[in-house]
Formats: structure tokens, C-alpha cells, sequence
DNA sequence: TGACAAATGGAGATGACCTCCATATTTTCC
DNA sequence: GGAAAATATGGAGGTCATCTCCATTTGTCA
């Protein structure tokens, strides 16, 4: 996973298109309507390319929601070294509803390649779990967040939130589900 | 949806053969390596018929969700009858993950159909939902749970949960956000 | 029992997915 | 700068799962 060799001029251009066309498709929400040829001709490139470049859906999804991980850290990270850590994990959760809301084509779309069981894009949430893992462990040291529940669960439950992006009232629902977590969260007692 | 027409006898036991097969497919995890076609010949009936009575995969999942919600909702009746609400709510929920836990194929099954933008899944679940809601109505009706908070929210989390079954340290995760949904109903203050 | 309706099953059309390789482009080395 | 080596391209076509269609079988009702 360390070194990518050095890709040849022409082909990293080609698979910065590759990987631009398709957040704009996910983000339609047209991407299972697609046949994946058509996606290679859409972004201008012959199958053979699309392929070699990206063998599956769930690798070209990947590398999208790669993206999107590296963003949302860095937010984690910048509303950890501004606020005080209890306001920090909320406004990080709070946050996450937001971003999830506006980019539902995207959200929809990752969370159903999620689930296809190749835990493939599982891996990419690692560096997103590793964020919430640090905001949580900075409010524990607080005190202001119990110790006996970690990371996993929240991620859990931002998963059901991004997954369930149908429902007629996510907004509120979703918003609901952060209250419970935030005030689960703090000591019981 | 209300009046299903009278099926003629061979083809309500074939229905049923189908949906009993499916399940023990479901169950054992094998459903995405079996060809649609295979499966109908598993279950002893021809390609037609399947597509028939069940026209696609999704189609034959929501059949075999019906019984699995069926269950649960009588458990909820069960436990809102013999248990004060904040109890029977809190042993509902954790059933809910036993029972995911040792029906983990068929969970993971259920999840990746559902995430599929068909929603007729979701439909299914109506039912659960109404349980939910009802076993939070009573628990609010005694105070020991908080008013502005609804089914939804915490449907959403189930599903989060059940989503979630490749994560390796599943099952003390899939409890902790139980025991964050409980802890958040609780009022705050 | 006969006649009508409902259901069956599997052969074959359809179309998406992916491979393969002759050609084109980039890089390296003198 | 140019030739050889290395790397990448694209799209024609093979493969295989999906789904349709209808001649035949099975069930129902009077």
C-alpha cells in the first residue's frame, strides 16, 4: 500500500479524469444506472483504460471516497486544535450531518457500494475512524465523554445515518441520532 | 397491497419452497455467489417460475424479510405486555442484536439488498418501526424516556448496526451503540 | 368428466462486463 | 535530438448471467 510506482504522464492524467467524472456521477446519483462502458466513454477513455485503471465499481468508488476521507480529517483535526474537545466532537458530528445532506448522490452511492460485502472501502474509513477515535479521547481526558465506549460505535452509527439516506425525514432523523450519541456520550450519572 | 389474489395450490407451494430456500441461502451467506438461475433449479422449480413469483432478487428478500419482521414485531408486543416500558424497551433492543448476531448471513443479505436504491425494503421495516415507536411511546408515557426524540433516529442506528457485520470487534460495538441510544433517551438533566 | 384458467420450465435472445493485443505515447539513454 | 525500450491506450469481440416467451402440464369448477 506504500509506493505507488510513478505513473506515466499521460495515464495519471487519465485517471485524475477517471476519478473527477465519477464524484460528478455519484454525486447525480446516476452511477448504477450507467453501464460501466459507457462510464469510460463518458470521461473520454477507452474501456481497456477504465479497467486497467480501475478493475471494479468499488475500486473507482475507492479512490472517490478517499478524497472525501482526507477532507472530513482535516476538519477533524482543524475543530481539534480550535474549540475545547467536548465542543469540538459535536461540532465534528453535527458537522458530518451537514456534509452527509449535501452531497447525498455521493453519500447514497458509497454507502451501497459499502455494502456489498467486499470491505474494500471499510479500509478507507479507517483514517475517518482514527479522527473521531482522537476527538473522542481528547473529551475523555476532559471528562466530559465516558471511557467505556469507543470509536466503533459512533462510526456505527454515522454508517446507519449515511446508509439510510431514503427516509422522508433523514434530516431531522439524522440530526436526532448525533443527540443521542452526544448525550450518550457524556458520563450516565 | 391488500387483497392478494387466491393462489392455485402448486403455485402457493412452490412460493413457499422458494422463500424457505432463500432464507437457508440467506442464512449460509451464499446468495451473491449463486447465479439467479442456479437458485431456481436449487429450489427444484424452473427459471420461469422464479422470475414469476419473484422478479428480482430484491423482490425475493423483501418476501423473507416479511417473516423475519413478523417475528420481531410479536416479540415487541410480548415484551411491551410482560415488562415496564423502559425495560421491555431497553431487552427489545438488545435482542435486536442477539438476534443480528445469530442470523448474521441473513442480516448482511438483508443490508446490501437494502442499500440497493430500491427501497422496497424500507417498506418492510414499517412494521418494525411501528413496534419501535410504540415501545417508545409507552416509555416516554412513564417519563423514563425523552419526548423529542422519535422511532426514526433510532431505526437509523439499527440499521448502522446491522450494515456493520464485517467489522471485527462487531458485537461489543453493535452493544455500546445500544447502550448510547439508551443512555441519550434517558432525559437529559 | 370435460373444458377453461392458471402455472410451469427451460431454450434461447439480450446485453453488460471484461480481456486482449496491435497501435500510440512517453521516457530513457546515448 | 533521436532511436529503442517501456508503458499506456482503446475498442472489437468473447463470455456469461439475466430475463422472456410460449408450448405443455397441472389444477379448478360445474
Amino acid at each position: 500500500m506504500a509506493a505507488d510506482k510513478p505513473l506515466r504522464a499521460d495515464a495519471r492524467r487519465n485517471r485524475d479524469v477517471l476519478i473527477a467524472k465519477a464524484r460528478e456521477v455519484f454525486d447525480a446519483g446516476d452511477f448504477f444506472d450507467l453501464r460501466f462502458d459507457d462510464f469510460a466513454r463518458l470521461a473520454g477513455v477507452g474501456t481497456g483504460t477504465l479497467y486497467r485503471h480501475f478493475p471494479t465499481r468499488e475500486a473507482l468508488a475507492e479512490a472517490v471516497y478517499h478524497g472525501e476521507v482526507a477532507a472530513l480529517c482535516d476538519r477533524a483535526r482543524h475543530l481539534q486544535a480550535t474549540l475545547p474537545a467536548a465542543e469540538a466532537l459535536a461540532a465534528f458530528l453535527r458537522g458530518m450531518v451537514d456534509h452527509i445532506a449535501a452531497h447525498e448522490g455521493l453519500a447514497r452511492t458509497l454507502a451501497t457500494l459499502m455494502a456489498d460485502r467486499s470491505g474494500a472501502l471499510a479500509e478507507g474509513s479507517l483514517a475517518l475512524e482514527q479522527a473521531v477515535t482522537d476527538l473522542m479521547a481528547a473529551a475523555v481526558r476532559d471528562g466530559a465523554v465516558r471511557d467505556d465506549v469507543d470509536a466503533g460505535a459512533v462510526m456505527m452509527a454515522l454508517h446507519g445515518i449515511g446508509a439510510a439516506h431514503d427516509r422522508p425525514n433523514w434530516r431531522a432523523e439524522a440530526d436526532d441520532v448525533i443527540t443521542l450519541v452526544l448525550d450518550g456520550l457524556r458520563r450516565p450519572l
